[in-house]
Formats: C-alpha cells, sequence, structure tokens
DNA sequence: TTAACATTCCAACAATAATTAGAATGATTA
DNA sequence: TAATCATTCTAATTATTGTTGGAATGTTAA
C-alpha cells in the first residue's frame, strides 16, 4: 500500500535530521567543543575561528535537531549538549571514520607525536599505573574544561600556563598528556615542549568523551 | 598558527565524509537494508522504491566514502556494508533520533502494534524463554536476508507465506516476529495476520542489527 | 532611561546536493 | 557476433544548505 511508503519515508526523515547535523566539518568542531562542556556562542566562534553569526546559525541546527540546550546566564546563552549520547555518537563517527578512510588516517598521522602515542590497547593499564602514581596523567585543556570534566587521576595544567609551572612535575616519572580528542592539538604542542625540557611526556589521544565511550566497552 | 587551522580543516573534513551519508533519508534505507545482507542495486531499487539509477547514485556515495563494497556476481553487482561498525553506527543513530525527537516517537507509535511490542528491558528474558522453547521467534524476513543473519533460535517463514504455512506456528505458545528493525512494517503486518487467526503474536522492534548492539553492551 | 553587549532573526547570494534523462560500459545469453 | 541486461557515468536542472550583512531582541550596567 502507498500509506506504507509514507509513514517509511517520514520515519526516515526524522532519522536524517540527526545525520545532518553531523555532516557538516564546521558542526562536528562545535559537537567536539561542547563534548568538553557547556561554552557561549562567543567562546564557541572564537575556538573554532567561525564568525559569531555562522556560529549561531550552526547552533540553531543543533537546538532544532535537540542535540543541544541553552540556558541563559546574564548575557550569555550558555550551550551544551542534550545528552551524553550525542557525545558517544560523535565518538563513534570520527571512529568509524578513522577506520574507513585512508585519507584521514594520512592526516592523523602527520599530527601524531612520534614516535608512539597511546593506543587504545592500553587504556586499563594507564589507569593502574596512574592510580599507582607511577605516572602523572595531565590534562592541559583550560580550567574550565576540566572542571567540568576529566579522566580519572588527571591534573590540570592548561597549555597556555605549561611553560610556567613545569616544576610542578616530575621528572622521574612519564607524563601523559591529553586534551580534547585526537583532533585537537594542545596535547601533541605539550608534549614537545615537555620532551624539550628533558621531561618523559606520552600523547593519549583520548579527550573525555572518547574515554568514557572506552570505560563502557 | 595558521597551519594548525588547516590541518584541523582536513580532519573534520574527512569525519564529515561519513556524516553526509547518513544525513539523507534515501541513503539511511538503503543502509538499514544493506544490514540485512548484501543485495543487488535493483534489489535495492525495488525494495525502497526508489530509481535504479538514484539509488546507483547513493551507492555512490556510499562506496566513495568506503562504507559499502561491492562484488560482481555473473550480471549483477552486489553491495554489502564494509564492515559491522556501519551496522552498529545506523543503529546508533536511529537509537538517538528516537530518543531526542518527539516527532518520530509519534510516528513509531503510529506503527506500534497495540497494545505493548517488546522493549529493550527483556532481551534475556526472552532468549530464555526461546531457548525452553516457550516462546517461538519469527523472522519474516526474506529466505535470504534469515540466511544471512537472524536471532538466535529464530524460524524464518517470510511475510508472503504465512498465511499458507500457518499451521506450521503452535496455538498454545506466544510468537513474536521481528523484522528488518523498527522502520519495518512487516513484523507488524504478520502479528496482525497471526492475532486474527487466533495466535498469539508478539511484535519484537529489533531487526538483526539492533540486536547484535543491545547484545554486546 | 540609555548605552553597551551577546545573540538571534531575516533576507540575499553562493555553494553543494538530489534528481532525472541519455549515453556508455561490461558481462551474459542466443 | 549481436542482442540483452544490469549498472554506472555525464551532464543538466532543481532543491537544499552554507554564508554573510543588517536589523531586531533581550539583558545588564551606568
Amino acid at each position: 500500500m502507498k500509506n506504507a511508503r509514507n509513514i517509511k519515508d517520514q520515519l526516515y526523515e526524522q532519522v536524517a535530521r540527526i545525520g545532518k547535523v553531523f555532516s557538516s566539518p564546521k558542526r562536528l568542531e562545535l559537537i567536539e567543543l561542547l563534548c568538553q562542556g557547556e561554552k557561549t556562542v562567543e567562546t564557541l566562534s572564537r575556538e573554532t575561528s567561525i564568525s559569531v553569526k555562522l556560529t549561531s546559525a550552526h547552533l540553531r541546527e543543533l537546538r532544532m535537531a535537540h542535540l543541544v540546550e541553552t540556558e541563559r546566564q546574564g548575557k550569555n546563552i550558555y550551550y551544551r549538549l542534550a545528552d551524553k549520547s550525542v557525545a558517544d555518537l560523535w565518538v563513534q563517527i570520527h571512529t568509524l571514520a578513522e577506520n574507513r578512510l585512508i585519507e584521514l588516517q594520512l592526516a592523523l598521522q602527520k599530527i601524531a607525536t612520534q614516535p608512539n602515542d597511546f593506543v587504545p590497547s592500553n587504556r586499563e593499564s594507564l589507569m593502574k599505573a596512574a592510580r599507582k602514581g607511577e605516572v602523572v596523567v595531565l590534562d592541559v585543556r583550560p580550567t574550565e574544561e576540566f572542571l567540568a570534566a576529566h579522566l580519572p587521576f588527571a591534573r590540570s595544567i592548561p597549555l597556555e600556563e605549561l611553560r610556567q609551572r613545569l616544576s610542578e612535575l616530575p621528572k622521574d616519572r612519564s607524563i601523559v598528556a591529553y586534551c580534547r580528542g585526537p583532533y585537537c592539538l594542545m596535547a601533541k604542542d605539550a608534549v614537545e615542549l615537555l620532551r624539550q625540557e628533558g621531561y618523559t611526556a606520552i600523547h593519549l589521544r583520548d579527550g573525555v568523551a572518547e574515554w568514557a565511550v572506552a570505560s563502557s566497552l
């Protein structure tokens, strides 16, 4: 019957609304930032180098798909992900992309800290070592993002303050630095700085969203 | 530095290639069908009521995103998902859509078999009952799809043959019918037929992809 | 109340994607 | 070998999205 076709069209149409949100590079970057905690339009605009107006327009798309919520606090409007599963979906999509697209693998190799960054296989051993204090897990994101959520046992030193605060870190233990996720360059920069200064530093590709997904498997 | 911006743009651009695939209703329908097993262009076109040319064009998008693989068998070209995780992503996207979009919830209510269809909470108890033979799990999809993959303990009777083969089913036990997933109407039709004929029938919303995701949690 | 600010809404234009028709390819059957 | 079939490729047309600038909204601070 023709009616069935009609109903099905409606169903797929609705699901595609969610897919559309994840089909634009700029929106993906906004989503990744929102995975770090709630943020104002201005902050999102600045961090992504997208104009405020265009940021607002993209956020509107996210809002209309009910993937983000807004809250007014004084002059500013804060955006946050409507549900943890939005972050999960971002992680699953970029993971699939990394597995399937050679082009992405090549682009990622360019920014990988040599020789090897931390890979999924040893998340458990990393936690064990962090618990015992054998390694220092270092969060180099801005303080607000650390406060919103961070990895277990992590210590916060934002990248901009790292050079001044080097003395807080031990030279006799490995330092595992992480930031917003595999597409964020802050941890890479931190590791380079630390190595120059004689520390043993390792780059963990995970951000909090990636870690959360991996931990729940 | 400007270079960093450039690299990041490339990365999100690549991930968006995957997102784009999931941003069109027609492609979603094709993906859902491909979750049931490999199929020819002609079959996909017929099952979705999309013209062959347009089906081919959409499949081209899937191919260019490396989400499907093709194999020539005689005259026909068979398409199949390149990886199980593509099916997983489809499940996660439509699940998120169902959780976030009221419009989708309403549309789904229209096609839900009354009073209640099987919900995620009792997957384990369903399997227990199926193992003991207390319920019959009935797969009403075409035979090829059943052969490609099916739920544990499931029995295959395609919807078109169901009326003729009713005698194969017991009247003293519940029959749990499933098909391609929550957007497929075959199980609903099967349940309606079975109830008319005096059977105790229940509609399971899961297809094999949904079941696989739920089972691995 | 006014000024300043953050953000959104509206309208226009540019860029990209969806759809269709016609020609081309490559395998099979007569 | 020619004819047929399934499928893709190319090009043209239409529909949808992305982007930008200017006006409008709602909030705070003077």
